[in-house]
DNA sequence: AAACATATTAGACAAGTGTATAATATAGAA
DNA sequence: TTCTATATTATACACTTGTCTAATATGTTT
């Protein structure tokens, strides 16, 4: 049923992290500091997503002298289209009304947020 | 991060059988029937299953004679509200519109679910 | 070239999830 | 009461995920 495979939190974090960066290829010092210390991560932690990050084909790698190279192979709306697609479908029967009617059903929506939604929505039309 | 404990996917479905159910309690056999069976589940499997949502606390159970009945102990409406909420803050920063941009940004939505989310909107105010 | 510092790799392990087999309990038939 | 059929329980096991320690490789300094 879900096509699309989610990513595990902690590989997920590290996608951010790549995603997020300035430059391309990072190497592990990078993602050291920009994702793995506020986690606490030991290199070798670090190491281990990335490398199974890889085998899941959302990058690829290289070495270079005694550094490895990182390189992004994946875009992150398509990840999180995807993603969000197949939650609504397991949870929503695939339809944003029903979503934001469980959602704000009794209580109501912000209206900042409703003024946002009708924004938006003239904006499709 | 992740407050609400999603389910395993099992268990959810599970969990959907026994929100389904007309009646209250049901015993393995009804479960079996109507979600073991389509999952090609052996009984101990479902039954593992169960006992892990009892240990969970999304239900309880007794039993009578050498069946076991299962009584729901959760709303579903409330484990899908807070499912969705970490899931809007993980993957849209909590952002309705966000979201539905990154879904419907270039293409448009149908103009079904257009209309019907305005009609929702309005009804909002 | 030897020693050092440091990055990476190999391997391991616990907890969680999906799933089943073998053992046990129990209602009902003989 | 003994036997049979069947539901449940106890276990177990493979995979995935989070995480690390110990081993290895490699650039730099002496």
């Amino acid at each position: 049923m879900d096509n699309i495979r989610r990513l595990p939190d902690a590989e997920f974090e590290v996608m951010n992290a790549l995603w997020d960066a300035t430059i391309s290829p990072v190497n592990t010092a990078y993602l050291m500091e920009s994702v793995g210390k506020q986690n606490g991560w030991k290199a070798p932690t670090l190491i281990s997503f990335l490398s199974r990050l890889e085998d899941r084909g959302f990058i690829h790698s290289e070495k270079k002298g005694k550094e490895r190279y990182y390189f992004v192979d994946s875009v992150r709306e398509d990840y999180i289209r995807g993603v969000t697609f197949d939650f609504l479908s397991k949870y929503h029967s695939g339809s944003f009304v029903k979503m934001m009617d469980l959602m704000y059903g009794k209580n109501s929506m912000s209206s900042k947020e409703l003024d946002e939604m009708l924004n938006w929505l003239q904006q499709q039309y």
